[in-house]
RNA sequence: GAGGUUGUAGCUCAGUUGGUUAGAGCGUCUGAUUGUGGUUCAGAAGGUCGUGGGUUCGAGACCCAUCAUCCUCCCCA
């Protein structure tokens, strides 16, 4: 057979891996911070934990797995029975008892429900865990990538907002990513709502105006009239979207537009506290308040986040929110929740993109011996034991080969230094120390290889 | 789920209106060079032309199907 992998996964390979890695790794170090404790959920959930979660959209994205034993020959009527309940679109536990976590949002909820009792609140955890979609592959799209989640649950407070942009800004500025945090409120847009037609058009309004800046105002106008919309509900929706100017700016105007509708009033008061506080921890202009954003997910019920990389052509590369009720759905009520996301694949095609990985995340081993003959393999190794030990990472090249082809070894794994302890250097209780970008070389004692190499 | 793109050596790609034995660069291996690389020179290996069928005297090229890929829409990170 042909070696495949399925479509949409990809292998990683170790130059990818560390740079991969160094966003990780900076993202963990920065939830760590900011007093977020780790968790972890299996790749597998019920699949009852996750139908219904995401609207009919989602459930047709998730990836269902087969169960064990339908084969079984006393259970093949209710099987086949089953199954004809599948093939009209119906999936049951029947067939289908587990499926593929689809984001970490869900499990983190579900988490919460089965162990609020034993949670200090409000609990900040963050997960950073691969979640699969069984998407159409394309630019920026994966069937299996990896989220990075912080949520905060169990509290109300706007504080949380305000630290989780902290937190994309920090992230971002180590990762030197130009972004903009574009920031809206669900209340802003159940104002809206309530203007025209009622809160039951709700969803269809927020469908239509995310697309804005995709698809222009007057497809956007031609959305809204497909849903039922009447001209003058759709102008008042326009007026609303087309609302320019500065942050404050366009907070000002859109209070004069609501009328007194406390709900909105709401939102915009939270929103102008979020930027005031954030200004003053930050120094740049990165927040942007973006009446059009509305994020697909309709759990959301206050603040709303989206990243967007600056100077790179790519989706949102982070999104978040606040959901007042994070648990109810699992029983349990009154738990709050307000969380952020790292998309980290997307992360990495934009900094691959911007050319801002920094080189010095490449270094894998950093020195190789080289092999001239068993006696001296022998030799060596108590050596790069030493070595190791020192926490030098090193390695002694597999076979007597000639030096041509060890120093080829050291090159195509970017090896800064190799040494050379042959024969005469065992003789002489020495070693040659060479660096490779420069060429230099010097002869040093056996015990003192590790004082002459930088890591 | 709908539409489109591409598929030739390990990698990047040529390959004319269908015509003899499918090429190049890079990489790999061998030698010049048995303890000092990156340069150079000489040579070699490496191909079910994605897969299956069809048209034709003849197919890498044309037709059909299929798989993979990348992209667009829907939706999303």
């Amino acid at each position: 057979m042909k070696a495949s992998i399925p479509q949409g996964t990809r292998d990683f390979s170790a130059a990818v891996l560390r740079r991969r890695n160094f966003i990780f790794n900076t993202i963990r170090s920065t939830f760590e911070t900011y007093g977020f404790e780790p968790l972890e959920t299996p790749a597998l959930e019920n699949t009852e934990t996750l139908l219904g979660k995401y609207g009919d959209e989602g459930d047709k994205l998730i990836f269902k797995i087969l169960n064990n034993g339908l084969d079984n020959p006393t259970k093949q009527a209710s099987a086949r029975e089953d199954f004809e309940k599948v093939l009209e679109g119906k999936t049951n536990k029947g067939i289908t008892e587990r499926a593929l976590r689809y984001d970490l949002t869900i499990p983190f909820a579900r988490y919460v429900a089965m162990n609020q009792g034993q949670l200090t609140m409000p609990f900040k955890r963050y997960q950073m865990q691969p979640v699969w979609r069984a998407d159409r592959p394309q630019r920026g799209r994966y069937r299996e990538f990896y989220q990075c989640d912080a949520d905060v649950a169990g509290s109300s407070s706007l504080l949380h907002e305000i630290e989780l942009a902290l937190i994309y800004s920090s992230v971002f500025k180590h990762l030197r990513v130009g972004i903009e945090i574009h920031i809206n409120n669900r209340k802003i847009l159940h104002a809206l709502a309530m203007l025209c037609g009622g809160e039951d058009r709700m969803t269809d309004i927020t469908v239509a105006i995310d697309k804005l800046d995709k698809i222009g105002i007057e497809k956007v106008k031609e959305e809204l009239a497909s849903r039922g919309l009447t001209n003058n509900q759709i102008s008042v929706v326009e007026s609303f979207i087309s609302i320019a100017g500065t942050n404050e700016e366009k907070l000002d105007q859109l209070m004069s537009m609501l009328n007194g509708n406390t709900i909105g009033e709401d939102g915009i008061r939270e929103i102008r506290y979020i930027l005031e506080q954030y200004k003053n921890n930050v120094s740049s202009e990165e927040m942007v308040v973006d009446f059009s954003l509305a994020r697909g997910l309709n759990y959301y019920t206050g603040t709303i986040f989206e990243v967007k990389a600056t100077g790179a052509q790519m989706g949102s590369i982070g999104g978040g929110g606040r959901y007042d009720d994070l648990t109810g759905l699992f029983g349990v009520k009154g738990i709050e929740g307000v969380g952020i996301s790292f998309g980290v694949d997307r992360i990495y095609d934009v900094m691959e993109e911007l050319n801002v990985f920094p080189e010095h995340i490449q270094t894998g081993t950093t020195a190789l011996f080289f092999n001239t003959g068993e006696t001296e393999q022998n030799h060596v190794l108590p050596l790069a034991q030493q070595l190791r030990a020192q926490g030098i990472a090193c390695e002694i090249y597999h076979e007597a080969a000639k030096f041509d082809k060890q120093f080829k070894y050291a090159e195509r794994k970017s090896i800064p230094y190799i040494v050379i302890v042959g024969s005469k250097e065992i003789l002489s209780g020495t070693a040659i120390v060479k660096k490779l970008s420069t060429g230099e070389q010097q002869e040093v004692k056996q015990e003192e290889i590790g004082l002459n190499i930088k890591s």
